[in-house]
DNA sequence: GGTATTCATCGAATTTTTCGATGGCAGGTA
DNA sequence: TACCTGCCATCGAAAAATTCGATGAATACC
């Protein structure tokens, strides 16, 4: 049987709380009873405390056991500590009611224009205590994710290393944007008369290259661009009434169709818009509820 | 080898401790050379966290283990608790020199006259921020300590029921007090002239019985007082110059001897003093310190 | 004085934890 | 690419800790 182990740091919390129960009782007997264990099995655990804390804890005097003084300390310690588990237990609740986190998305121009608006509106809905920043992804949104400067990261990523999940939210596509004035707005693009337009490039930087540039040059073809903007903002008002031609994302085109017209790209270079979230919040409550809301305002 | 248990009150401090360390260094096997344990048992500890707290708290990411936000709540609790347990191991400390407690004493007249003024001077001089008070023991002196109406007790108590710890301090016997003028002053007493003196008798009350009395009466005696006094308050200023004899404890008398004599009494009662406590307060310092101090100021 | 409780202790049984070895996975390197 | 290498999960066996049921000693209660 030998003799408990009296390494403190084996005490466990069960010890602290047969503590507590052997107190309230003042006896070993019922506190064993209340417990559920045999009597010899709270004597252990005792004779354990005793010698983690070189003091008799409890002795008996006139049929019950009283605690001595330094185990009321270590008793009015303890029950913090059981309080302190109890809370530490507490399942990782989030109620968006009542929450008054902020909540940072990593996106780029595509996002911000298409699902922010639409995702803002549903956190301010949902959780009104909350508020929402947005920060450039750029092309290294998996290192915001890793340095914990942003919450979840939105658009054309796919999961590349480990640490990260990601969740498929459409695909996407490439469409040529133009006036809808424009002589060829409403043929049928081929690859050379797709070629020979007039282009308006949206050149990021960054090292960042669209899908529909690396289909066209790995089929060998380039292009030689016109006007070369970094972003795609304002580019309506360029395109209208000009013979200017962009290729952007269906989406985005569609967002900005009033007077402009969008036709198929020969190179639709097409991609995934996904969203992707550093596994170390993975279990979050906040942000599982903040990713079904992405996924729910992206549905089409 | 089975699944770690999943009883939150099964986790120890040492649970607690290896969840900093690995937090602390980013890796299971690095904590596990840290502790000087084997690396599957850090995976065991904290597979059994991770089922305890239903969050896998580290995810690895490019290579380091990484907290989750959950994690960092429960370290956060973690390391306030093994603040608190070593808190709780620090032994029972007690410095005189800064200690500002109180002590209880209880005891009766003839401790508080031949004892407790060399008891306050020794207590006043070698811990000057504590208190004492000094409490009427009367017959049930035991069930003060019980009640924790009072730390230790000073007097004729023999140690009887179980729960107390007891200590002798000396030895005592009754004498007679007289006045040094009385015509038996100078004579041994027998018996017959004995209980033919003029008595002053110290009747405390609630049943207490001097031991001389007892032993008077066990011989089949019996005294006739001429005075009955409730304690031996002003006792000399009663005999001097009188016939009045009065049965009093050896020391006590001694005391009083400026104009008196003390004679033998030939029924002595001899009887111990001794210094008692309650069971609950035989390993506390301070509790220790005021034993030793009492002990050593009833050195003759 | 006898009887019933209560806690400590014993040996055996059980459970938990640790160990050493192995396998899968991801990262870094040739 | 393909191979190492380091890291964690998992396995079976070994060790350690805990629990059990029984018994003994001390004490409270009749």
């Amino acid at each position: 049987m030998a003799q408990p182990n009296a390494d403190p740091s084996s005490i466990d919390f069960a010890a602290l709380n047969l503590l507590r129960v052997v107190h309230e009782l003042g006896s070993f007997t019922a506190a064993a009873e209340k417990l559920n264990i045999n009597q010899s099995a709270v004597s252990y655990t005792i004779a354990k405390l005793r010698a983690c804390f070189h003091d008799p804890l409890f002795v008996r005097e006139g049929g019950r056991q009283v605690s001595t003084d330094r185990c009321e300390e270590i008793l009015a310690r303890s029950l913090q500590m059981l309080g302190m588990l109890d809370e530490m237990l507490q399942p990782d609740a989030f109620d968006p009611g009542s929450a008054t986190q902020n909540v940072t998305i990593a996106c780029n121009y595509y996002e911000r224009v298409l699902l922010i608006p639409a995702l803002v509106s549903a956190i301010r809905r949902e959780a009104p205590g909350m508020t929402v920043k947005v920060i450039n992804a750029l092309g290294d949104g998996h290192l915001r994710l890793l340095n914990r400067e942003a919450d979840v990261l939105v658009g054309p990523f796919a999961r590349s290393e480990s640490g990260f999940h990601s969740r498929r939210l459409y695909a996407e596509e490439y469409a040529c944007l133009m006036d809808a004035a424009h002589p060829l707005a409403d043929t049928a693009l081929d690859i050379d008369s797709y070629l020979g337009l007039n282009h308006v490039l949206i050149d990021y930087g960054g090292g960042w290259q669209s899908a529909y540039l690396r289909e066209l040059e790995a089929a060998g073809h380039r292009i030689a661009p016109v006007v070369i903007a970094p972003s795609p903002a304002g580019l309506a008002t360029l395109i209208v009434e000009s013979d200017l031609v962009a290729t952007v994302p269906r989406r985005l085109g569609e967002w900005n169709s009033d007077r402009l017209k969008i036709a198929d790209c020969p190179f639709p270079g097409r991609f995934d818009v996904s969203l992707v979230w550093a596994a170390h919040t993975n279990a979050s409550a906040m942000h599982r509820w903040l990713r079904e809301l992405i996924w729910r305002i992206s549905r089409p």
